[in-house]
Parts: C-alpha cells; sequence; structure tokens
RNA sequence: GGCCCCAUAGUCUAGCGGUUAGGACGUCGGCCUCUCACGCCGAAAACGCGGGUUCAAGUCCCGCUGGGGUCACCA
C-alpha cells in the first residue's frame, strides 16, 4: 500500500534538497509547462516557465510546451493563443510544443482523448480506479453531510463498493458516469520535493480523485501522468499548490507500473498581503507587463529573482548569464511577494543601458508603431486643431498606470458616496473581464456597461463618467468604449481598479480641518 | 476545520555552528548639478516566540505562533 520514495538518502553533508538535482545521468533532462488555455496569460506561468527553461538549458535538455486543455467548457483557442504570444514575447522558445509539433505529439491534451481513455480503462481493469455514477447533486448532498459531521469533504466512495452485478446494471443503463482513482485507504505516500525534501502524507487524507470526466476528458491529475510518462519527462517543476495532489500522480505512477519523474515545487508568487497572487490584487496578465512599458528580459531578469540567487550579490543579469549560474541549491523555497516597485527599478536599469537607437527600436515595437498611432489619430484629431495638441491629447494611451490623486474627489458622481463608486467600479472590472473575454471590442464594452449599470441600478449618465475618468484620468476624452479598446483590456482593468482603490483610500478633507489660515493662527506658531 | 508547505528589515534575498548579520528595492539625508532624473556617499530598518543539542545557534532538533496552499467531473 505504501508506494516507497525514490532513493532520498545521499544528501549528507549537504543542507540542501536539490543536490540531488539532476540526479538522473542516465535519462536526458526533458521538463515541460503545461498551462491551460481558459484564460489571459499568467505571470506565473511565465515564472514556472522560466525555471524550466533554464533547468533544461542548464542541463542540455528540452523544454517542452504542452496545452491543458481537458476543460472543455474554459478553453478557447483564443486563449492558448494569448498566451503562446505572450509566451514568445517574453523570450521563452520551447523545443517541443502544439505549434513546432516534436517526435512526442500532439501536443495539445484535447487531441490525446483516446489515449487517456484507454489508460484509464487499464486502471480500471487493475483495479486501480472504478466507474463512479453519483451524480453532483448526491455528491454535493454527501458532501454538505459531511461537513455538518466534522469529516473531510471528500468523496465518500459509494461507487468504489458496487458489487459486480450492480456495476453490470448501472453500465448497462447507459448512464453517465465519471473513472475514479481507487486510493490505497491506509498506508502514506511519500515522495521527494527538490526543494523541500521529503514529503509524507497519509493515503487517508486523500480523497478518490476523478480521473475521467463524464465527458470523456481526463482531468489534470491522469492528463498529466499520462503524458508526462509518455512524453518522458523526467523532471516536474511546478507550482507549489500542486504539493497535495502529487502523491494521486505517485500512486498512479505505482498503479501503472510507470517510474516517476523527480517532482520539485516553486514557491507561488504573492500579493502584497502574502495571498496568492491574483488579478484584483496584483497586475497578473503578461499583456499588462507589456503594455505598461516592461521590457521582457527584466521582467524574467525579476522574476528569477524570486527565489534564485545569483551568488555574489548579483541582481541583474542575462538570461544566458542565468543559466550559467543555475542550481537548484540557490533556489529557496519561501515565498516571495511580487513588488512591482522593484522590477519597475530592474526595468529602468535595461532601458537607461539602451543606445537611443535601440531604444527608439523598443519604443516603436511598443506604442509608437505606426500601426497604434494610426488607431489613436482618428479619435483624437476631431479635438485638436494643431498638430502640437496631439501629444497632450493622447498622453493616457501612452502611459501604465495613472495617478488619480488629483481627480479622486471628481470620480463620485452627485448624490452618491465614495465607497458605492468605488465598488461599483471595482464590480465592474470584474463584470468585464467575464461579459467580454470574448473580444475586447467597443460594442461588447458598450454592451456590458449597460448591463451592468442596469444589474446596479446605476444610471449610465452618474457611471460613465467615473470611468472615463479612471479609464482616462480625465472628463474630456475621445469616445469611452473606442478608448478602452485602443489603451488594451489589460491597461483598462488595472485602471479601473486603481481607480476603485483610490476611492476607498480617498479621505474627504473635512471643512473644520481645512488648512485655509484663520487670522489667530498665523505662520508664528 | 483536516492535511501539507513556508518563516532573516515594509519587500526580494545572502548566510549552510563562532559574522560589527552582507547586498538590493523602497524610505530618509547628503554630494553632483541650471532643474529633475541618473550616478555616488551615508542613515534608519531584520534573525517571530519558547524549549532543547552544543564551549558556542540566524544556522541543528522539538513545540508554539504567524502566514500560505489544498480539500471540484478547474488546472
Amino acid at each position: 500500500m505504501t508506494v516507497p520514495a525514490a532513493p532520498t538518502e545521499s544528501v549528507h553533508g549537504n543542507h540542501s534538497h536539490a543536490a540531488r538535482w539532476p540526479g538522473r545521468d542516465r535519462h536526458p533532462v526533458r521538463v515541460r509547462i503545461a498551462p491551460s488555455p481558459t484564460g489571459d496569460p499568467h505571470v506565473g506561468t511565465a515564472y514556472i516557465a522560466l525555471f524550466n527553461y533554464v533547468f533544461a538549458k542548464k542541463h542540455g535538455g528540452k523544454f517542452i510546451l504542452r496545452i491543458e486543455d481537458t476543460d472543455q467548457t474554459r478553453s478557447t483557442l483564443a486563449s492558448e493563443d494569448a498566451i503562446l504570444r505572450a509566451l514568445r514575447w517574453v523570450g521563452l522558445q520551447w523545443d517541443e510544443g502544439p505549434d513546432c509539433g516534436g517526435p512526442f505529439g500532439p501536443y495539445r491534451q484535447s487531441e490525446r482523448t483516446a489515449l487517456y481513455q484507454q489508460h484509464a480503462q487499464l486502471l480500471v481493469e487493475k483495479g486501480a480506479a472504478y466507474p463512479c455514477f453519483c451524480t453532483a447533486e448526491r455528491l454535493e448532498a454527501s458532501r454538505r453531510a459531511r461537513m455538518a459531521e466534522g469529516k473531510p469533504p471528500g468523496y465518500d466512495r459509494l461507487c468504489r463498493y458496487l458489487s459486480k452485478q450492480e456495476l453490470a446494471d448501472k453500465l448497462a443503463s447507459g448512464d453517465k458516469y465519471v473513472i475514479r482513482l481507487a486510493m490505497p485507504l491506509q498506508g502514506e505516500t511519500r515522495f521527494f520535493d527538490g526543494l523541500r525534501g521529503d514529503i509524507v502524507i497519509e493515503n487517508a487524507t486523500i480523497d478518490d480523485q476523478v480521473l475521467l470526466k463524464s465527458d470523456g476528458f481526463p482531468t489534470y491529475h491522469l492528463a498529466n501522468v499520462v503524458d508526462d510518462h509518455l512524453m518522458q519527462i523526467s523532471h516536474v517543476i511546478r507550482a507549489e499548490e500542486w504539493i497535495i495532489s502529487t502523491p494521486k500522480h505517485v500512486q498512479l505512477y505505482a498503479a501503472f507500473g510507470w517510474e516517476p519523474p523527480d517532482f520539485l515545487h516553486m514557491p507561488l508568487l504573492r500579493n502584497p498581503d502574502r495571498s496568492k497572487i491574483s488579478k484584483r490584487k496584483n497586475p497578473v496578465s503578461l499583456d499588462y507587463y507589456r503594455d505598461a512599458g516592461f521590457f521582457p528580459e527584466a521582467l524574467l531578469n525579476f522574476l528569477s529573482l524570486m527565489g534564485f540567487a545569483f551568488g555574489g550579490d548579483r541582481e541583474k543579469f542575462t538570461l544566458t548569464e542565468m543559466i550559467e549560474a543555475f542550481d537548484f541549491t540557490k533556489v529557496s523555497a519561501g515565498e516571495p511577494v511580487f513588488d512591482l516597485q522593484k522590477l519597475t527599478w530592474l526595468n529602468g536599469l535595461y532601458l537607461r543601458e539602451l543606445t537611443p537607437e535601440a531604444l527608439l527600436m523598443r519604443l516603436r515595437q511598443w506604442r509608437l508603431s505606426d500601426e497604434y498611432l494610426l488607431q489613436l489619430i482618428p479619435l483624437l484629431k476631431e479635438r485638436i486643431e494643431r498638430m502640437d495638441q496631439l501629444i497632450p491629447a493622447a498622453s493616457f494611451f501612452l502611459t501604465g498606470d495613472l495617478d488619480y490623486s488629483g481627480v479622486v474627489a471628481q470620480l463620485i458622481p452627485k448624490g452618491r458616496d465614495k465607497t458605492q463608486t468605488g465598488t461599483a467600479l471595482a464590480e465592474l472590472t470584474d463584470f468585464l473581464e467575464e461579459q467580454v473575454r470574448h473580444g475586447w471590442t467597443h460594442e461588447a464594452l458598450e454592451k456590458a456597461c449597460r448591463d451592468f449599470c442596469e444589474k446596479t441600478g446605476w444610471k449610465t449618465k452618474e457611471l460613465f463618467m467615473p470611468i472615463r475618468l479612471a479609464v482616462t484620468g480625465r472628463a474630456a476624452s475621445p469616445p469611452l468604449f473606442e478608448t478602452m479598446v485602443a489603451i488594451g483590456k489589460d491597461l483598462t482593468r488595472r485602471r479601473l481598479r486603481l481607480a476603485a482603490q483610490a476611492l476607498h483610500a480617498y479621505v474627504p478633507p473635512s471643512p473644520e480641518a481645512s488648512p485655509s489660515p484663520t487670522p489667530k493662527a498665523s505662520k508664528a506658531s
């Protein structure tokens, strides 16, 4: 029942567990990044990709990109494109992937479903997995009941103990079912984490995970194990949030009779409040960093500082230099807070070392491209009379974050207060994330903003001005929705959140405490 | 709440038994300078708490506390 860990001794005399890495001289190093195309390209993806990439290059191995689009309801091709584009922007070129192919394809999991189904079937035959016919309703009810009893909320394993006859009947009935992993009920599962050493988890605390969903698609757990094995992944470097499910994966390897890869979990990037990095508290989309004027090499350098210490107090280094110096013994398992200010400083270092010509080129690749300026000119030309007025009128199109300290008071419409307005802007941001997922167009934006007003009881007349102020920093601007399109999804949303924060933090000047000098309070005091 | 992970200044980190606890961002002060920025110099600022082990503990062990993650037919 207890799955033996890979050999764990031999770290004597060295305090770092990573001393074992790569530790598999016989095998070529093959690592992968496996993003799920369900949203914007995430900075955490770049972070994990970076360490995989560097580790692969350090050891002459391969870095593979695999698309985990096993969630049919949430995965989109648009998101996949955006992720690939963003990773290319960031400069981490993969050796095998859905776009460039490779000897272990296909690299998109939705194109491998038959493989997962065969493997799930194999596990059922071996008795390591079983069909489960429980409905969502029953699962929910059972979960609630178990919570009420103070038990862990996991699946109660009802279908694990179906008799042969019951099973045959259910199967014959044609009801939808899933395949679940039959976790050992006793014992413990142990694995070695490259940063933390041995991690031991009681099997009894682990749920019978769904491996194959009723739509025939695999869950992450099955797909990642099957693919990592078939693609001959040697080392799994992924985020810390996966630690708890690693025993399930270890059990799967054991059930298949496969040798598991080595595991290493990177710490999670954090918001300033130390929670897992999230879009509400910190910009998270790689497109934001691009649009806000960061250089990809600075972003990568900064990301590497989140845990990796180059040595010799060095903080600025190229990817190539990082590869040379790299070693997981120089990576800490601490929980790094993503500090936008320090990233900005680092970016400044990169910017200043560019020649004027080189910087001009970068600016042209950014927002001083003919293409982008041509997008702005139609919006601005009705509002100006001389060419010299263009740049001042366009400033907010060429800016990252805006400063609202001068306009907070104006953000609040008559009859509303700062909390109502701030909350509305924050909720609108969330609303836009949901409603304008499939194309950031002015039609979609207008509809969403109007729908939002209707839903929340705001008049468009009162809310559109604060939106305008948040997005442009001004009361006068080109048409709002076209402006939002030109500014782009990520910068627009960021500004809305920033304005909401400025509102919540705003302290209106109270008449008594006003600094206007009274006759008695002369400057002598 | 159960389980798991983490723990040096506000933040990122160095430290692998004996250090005036080092560097960086940020903050503050100064120099440079027509201004600002850059640059340079300087300052304030940290080993969460309690037990062990040891001649000696930021460093090793245990407990506590704190923070985080995870408990989906999402990854």
